[in-house]
DNA sequence: GATTTAACCTAAAGCCTTTCGGTTTTTGCA
DNA sequence: TGCAAAAACCGAAAGGCTTTAGGTTAAATC
């Protein structure tokens, strides 16, 4: 019961008993972690700098779903398209994840990597340089919107007096069970359309 | 040190001083709020249904902000725009409550009035049925992401490693101080856009 | 005026986060 | 090879938070 001859810990296991942790209940707890893994709370602390650690972990794990490879799709508009949906899926994959990481913004050098080519992909397209970040901005926040909105389960619908509120809760069941995605869809949709307009009326000044 | 002549807690105490503790701090705890109004932590659980019950009152102040009469403009969809820019600026007045009020679901009555009044607005508008969530979602994405985005500082695009990333802190460098007000305007007319479509396209539908 | 209710308190259980100082094992270096 | 340094885990404990249970006094009700 001191140093074990083979390593009981890792980040890897931490991070990974705390995403299976929050996916289950919706939460974590430094203790809980220590539980799984058969060890006492305080060695947790030896491998991560405590619970904000964890939960940079987990912002991690997520991020890395997140397929780089859809920035290099030609044209330029299905990049940011498929980029967009990329980024959803890595947070629908764990929505359960999203209450604990929209605390703090999503700043992993992964993530930042990803919008630094995005930056990349949108200038060659021919944005000016003060275009780029709103246009990022605007796809992103329809990106962490919906992933919010997928956090939430049916739940943030089910309505308590469907009497009181009768044309919600009508609404409500006549929404399919993929409503997040057409939401999501008809939000992008509308952004990469906005997007593009943008694009081509700078084209034109440019042309003019 | 019993019941005091004149009450020292209420509803709206508690919740103010919720609200100004999440202002400042980002976050509060009932032994904080019990601190603040010079009271004992166990009084604050005669007032109101522990911290949930305090997250509850926050949702509901910061919705008190959301003008309801937005969706009495006509044409629908004015009305639906002016709604989304009221319910965004309600967020932005307090944008550190968001990270709490995601992690729970919406059963605020004020609130699922709000939907209520929108679902009815868009069936008037002609809407079909199994379109207003989605429909009403999408919109309810490009605000909360909007207001997401507010929650996080400009440090979320202060980059660490300008070398790393040359790109994106150029951009970034260019990016004026509406940046976030710019963006939530190429999301939302984005949106906007694609539901008048959806419309057009259902109408058309009726009379084929 | 007596009873019931309301508002506040003390106390305490049980959880969580975090740190400090051990003990043992491995590692790295002379 | 021998030994100091580092690494990995543990016990203990401080201090905070959430919540409940049961007491005490003032207000409200009838």
């Amino acid at each position: 019961m001191a140093r074990p001859r083979t390593p009981l810990l890792d980040r890897a296991r931490i991070g990974g008993t705390a995403l299976r942790l929050v996916d289950e209940q919706g939460d974590f707890s430094v203790p809980q972690i220590a539980r799984e893994l058969g060890v006492r709370t305080a060695s947790v602390y030896h491998h991560v700098d405590g619970r904000a650690g964890v939960i940079e972990l987990l912002r991690e794990h997520v991020a890395a779903a997140i397929d780089a490879a859809a920035l290099e799709i030609t044209p330029w508009d299905a990049a940011l398209e498929a980029w967009a949906r990329s980024y959803r899926a890595a947070f629908a994959a764990h929505p359960r994840t999203i209450p604990l990481l929209t605390a703090s913004p999503v700043r992993t050098p992964r993530v930042l990597a990803l919008y630094e080519r995005a930056c990349g992909v949108l200038l060659a397209a021919g944005f000016a340089a003060s275009e780029v970040i709103p246009v990022i901005v605007a796809v992103e926040n329809v990106v962490l919107g919906s992933a919010l909105d997928l956090a939430a389960p049916e739940t943030m619908w089910e309505v308590a007096d469907p009497a009181g509120t009768p044309r919600l809760a009508a609404a409500v069941a006549h929404a399919g069970p993929h409503r997040a995605d057409t939401a999501f869809e008809l939000s992008l949709t509308g952004v990469m359309d906005r997007v593009r307009a943008l694009r081509a009326a700078g084209a034109q000044e440019g042309t003019a």
